[in-house]
Order: structure tokens, then C-alpha cells, then sequence
DNA sequence: TATTGTTATACTCTATAACTATA
DNA sequence: TATAGTTATAGAGTATAACAATA
């Protein structure tokens, strides 16, 4: 590729500014100013469910739940009866990577397919027992962990409004 | 797999329950409730970075610019003479993910490497001229179409009670 | 010996087309 | 003809190991 004459001359400026600084760990290297970055909402909206999602899975690793799964869960118990079209759909998966994931759920018991009486091109979706209990021992763990350390950061109040402003983003922006 | 006693009882109620119920275009199918995940921080987090990418996306579609090429640009004007590693890890972008990333940004002529004069391991990341310029362009799209539609929806004081909010999560959590 | 940039590679997510069985 | 579930597949995004050049 070709740099332009002032690229070029703003690239050997930037070079010689490195020759006074030392780098690691023979000095301490200084750390980059995020600037305008910081007030992007994008970018820190993608770090802050980067570390939610960890936090999350660190919390119910005892149960291995993704929160993907843990949703699913949620929705067919909330949802008994339910296809996996309509429990796909509304979580915004798409019907083929939707199929994985059941079968995951499946065979580990926590979940079941049942044909329908009434189409029977389609599953009925229902939590079976040790599906149910695990997803209630999901819901004391995060609770007790995953909820209780937001709040500890954040206060109730503050989190409650942030999940409100988060759910009007994601259904009117 | 095997189906828990109760859990076929459950499945067979279920399926019964979808006779009576008529599948669309018939009839509107009800929508699913949401139930206890409309109050799980990481679902709505997820769901709103979704959409606030995809908006910036289309606000900035006439520069092709993903957020992620955006914060590059952003982060190499605010500090010229970083190296490449350096970049990468203030951005959370593993260094050998960074440079697919980077020969696009310097194939398009926005950046260009220049050898370390000071280490020459290093790459040296500097703005030409033309991303200097497409990157003022992608700031006035941002701030007139992108963050004026967030102003709108939550207004200006929530907006940056939100991104404060979010920056504590990324920064703390 | 350690570090920078790089290649190769693999694994997860996401997205689309097309098949089957049912309607 | 259309729909539900499925398969195959391709593309992002992300992760680790290892190599060449340099320190």
C-alpha cells in the first residue's frame, strides 16, 4: 500500500516520539487514553456483557448453564406447551441453531421434545423433573451470586433502572 | 432418552393444551410471556448491544465501518505511536486477531504499520490522511443519527447515567 | 530467553438454502 | 402450497500454539 506524504510524515514522528520511552517491563508503559471511546455506547455496552455473561457462567458453574441455556429454561417453564419455533423465535434464535442446543438440553435430561396430537410437525416443548430442579437451583444461584454482586456495585435502586432502560433499547431503539 | 413419569404426565397436558388453540394464520398465536427473563441483566444487555450495533451499523453504512473497525480508528487517532500490540489489548482484541483486522483497515488505506526506528519488532499505528477524514465523517454520522436516536429515547441524562453505569460494570464487575 | 507480529487452526455464534414429513 | 424440524454449510468472532525476526 502507499502512504500519503503526510501519513509519512506523521509515521516518522510517531516513531521518533518512541525512541525516549522504555518499554516493559523495563518501565511501566503508559496506559492509552481511551478518549472519545469511552463514551460510545456501543463499546462499553459490549464490555459490559462481556463481563455479565462471564460472571454469569462463573456463578452457575456448578450446574454447567450457559446463559443461552438458562434462557431457554426459563421460557419453556414459563411456557409449557410451546414449540420450538415460538421458544426459538422469541429469543431471537433461529430455528436451525435452535436444534443443537435442544438436543444438548436433551440429552442431559433437563429438557423434552413431545410430538404434537394436534400438528404433529411439531415439538411441544416441556422441562422434565431434573430439568425443573436444576433450573431452580439456577435461579438460587444467581440470585444469591450473580444478582446480589450487581447490586453490591450498583445499589437496587440503579440496577432496576438500568434494566429498564436496557429493555426499552432493545424493543424500541 | 427417557422422559421422567411426571414429566410425560406434564407433556401430554401440554400437547393437549395446543387442540383447542389454533396455530397463525388461522389465529394470532399469543405472544410467549417473558416471565423472570425480562429481569435478567444479561438477557436485555444482549439484546440491547444487538440492536445498538445494528443501528450504528446502518447510521454509518455510507462509510463501512463496523464498531468494532470504528473503535480501532478511534483508539489509533487519540494515541498515535502505539504499536500493534498495544492497541489490541487496551481494545480486549487478541494480537493475532488484530491482524486480519488491520491489513482491511491499511488495505483501505485508513492506517498504516510503519516499523519501529526505536524496536524494530514493533509496528508502529498511524491514521492517513484518508482515515483521518473518514473517521470525522464517521463522528458527525454517530453523533447526528446514532446517539441523537438514543438522546431521543431516553434523553441526554439518562443516556449518560446508562453509559456510566455500563462503564462500571466493564470496569469493576 | 523474551517479545512482536504473524500463521495456522479450532471452536463457538450466527446466517441461509434445502430437505422431510406433515398440513 | 406452506410450515416445523432438520441437515449442511458458510461466515463472523474468539481462542491457543508455534514460528521468524528482533531484543
Amino acid at each position: 500500500m502507499t502512504v500519503s506524504k503526510t501519513a509519512e510524515k506523521s509515521a516518522e514522528k510517531a516513531a521518533e516520539a518512541t525512541k525516549g520511552r522504555k518499554d516493559p517491563p523495563e518501565a511501566l508503559a503508559e496506559a492509552l487514553q481511551l478518549g472519545e471511546l469511552s463514551e460510545q455506547l456501543g463499546y462499553v455496552l459490549k464490555r459490559a456483557q462481556l463481563k455479565v455473561f462471564e460472571n454469569f457462567l462463573r456463578c452457575v458453574a456448578s450446574l454447567q448453564l450457559t446463559p443461552a441455556q438458562f434462557s431457554v429454561l426459563l421460557l419453556v417453564e414459563k411456557n409449557p406447551g410451546r414449540n420450538q419455533t415460538e421458544i426459538a423465535s422469541t429469543l431471537g434464535i433461529l430455528r436451525p441453531n435452535f436444534v443443537a442446543m435442544l438436543d444438548n438440553l436433551e440429552s442431559r435430561d433437563l429438557c423434552a421434545r413431545i410430538r404434537s396430537t394436534n400438528d404433529r410437525r411439531s415439538h411441544i416443548l416441556v422441562l422434565t423433573d431434573k430439568g425443573k430442579a436444576v433450573l431452580a437451583r439456577a435461579k438460587k444461584l444467581v440470585a444469591s451470586k450473580h444478582e446480589a454482586r450487581l447490586n453490591d456495585l450498583l445499589g437496587t435502586a440503579n440496577r432496576e433502572a438500568l434494566i429498564a432502560m436496557l429493555s426499552k433499547i432493545a424493543n424500541e431503539f
